[in-house]
DNA sequence: AGTATTTCTTAACTTAAGTGAACGAGTTAT
DNA sequence: ATAACTCGTTCACTTAAGTTAAGAAATACT
């Protein structure tokens, strides 16, 4: 598990070994059980979270109806937006499966950042990659139908389709459960 | 115009009056006429911008059709995913109005980061706050209708509905102009 | 001023998503 | 083992968005 978090880093930062021991002695490695909620609604969290094994999801209870937002699976990092600005959440984030993950601590975060002004360098150059990234998926959110988007997220995380329950799909493309189906059929007949 | 900059800054890191004289040499304030296309697609461009009057505009232009997916107004900040990936862009920029920009050359930027790594916590806390509102904003395109979509938009930016083409507003919301004007005439009907 | 062009609206029709309900398959709980 | 739930699918019906076309209103052009 290891290996893949410093694997990961490398892409951005060289660290020393005692860099990558000071790291290991945080404690930052967490299992977690399929189902468990890591943040609830009104909560004000200070965890980020690097998913290493496993997919966490972002959902909002809207109208007694959950709305799923976002999939973080393998290599994805994630800091909630209530972590930023120090607001409460709007929203939950729950295991779709067993996770290994990664929980780093604002107030920790900010205090390896001091020390090793290198992570400061990684963490922004992550952010403006992601920033570009979604960027990039709010525009083609925004540019295509339900059926075109399901066709492009079959595209680019096909394992999504496979590992996440329907309805949360659903919601994550902008419609409902039984319009997923249908499209799907749709789609189907369209092939033969 | 220079106050209003600095005023910006101020609010997440502190100049000297040595630091602002730096930046004032740069030469970094342009003026755009309305329709002025700023980035092309396919275009490798560098340049990052920083509205401090007038409107830009990024859209994509689907089997000829505009797409229209943001607007930058007044105070904010905008770095195209073309600068960041270094890849050709795949959309335009225009103006929507006459504009008065800050226009910073990622090479000249990255000079400026080195010799004052405060811009460099300034750029980090910004491309943070972005990626936190920007996933919000998706959130509430994704949770909710063209129709909640509108007065939403109603609410947050009012300005953008009065001073941008109602064919821009329809596909930055996702649908097509008819739509937009049907839309619009619907929720007049149920307010009488 | 007058013409051309773009922009916005309206209308009729088509297509797809929302809604409410029902059903079967699979899972969990007791 | 049975009951209770969840999940995915299907159906009939409603509602809203896409499409095509036409015309009015505003803007730009010369």
């Amino acid at each position: 598990m290891q290996d893949i978090l410093f694997e990961f880093i490398s892409k951005y930062i060289t660290l020393t070994q005692d860099e990558k021991n000071v790291l290991l002695t945080l404690d930052l490695f967490h299992s977690e059980k399929k189902g468990t909620v890591l943040l609830k609604e009104g909560q004000n969290s200070k965890e980020s979270y690097f998913v290493l094994k496993g997919c966490i999801r972002t959902y909002y209870i809207i109208d007694g109806e959950e709305k799923t937002t976002a999939f973080y699976t393998e290599l994805n990092a994630f800091t909630p937006n209530c972590v930023v600005n120090k607001i409460p959440s709007d929203y939950f984030i729950s295991c779709v499966e067993d996770c290994i993950l990664l929980v780093s601590n604002a107030d920790m975060g900010a205090e390896i950042n001091a020390k090793f002004p290198k992570f400061d360098i990684m963490c922004r150059m992550l952010s403006e990659e992601l920033l570009a990234k979604q960027q990039i998926d709010f525009d083609e959110f925004k540019t295509s139908s339900p059926e075109q988007r399901y066709l492009n997220l079959l595209q680019k995380r096909p394992d999504l389709i496979q590992r996440v329950p329907q309805h949360q799909l659903a919601s994550y493309l902008g419609i409902k459960p039984q319009s997923l189906s249908r499209l799907r059929a749709r789609i189907l007949e369209k092939k033969r």
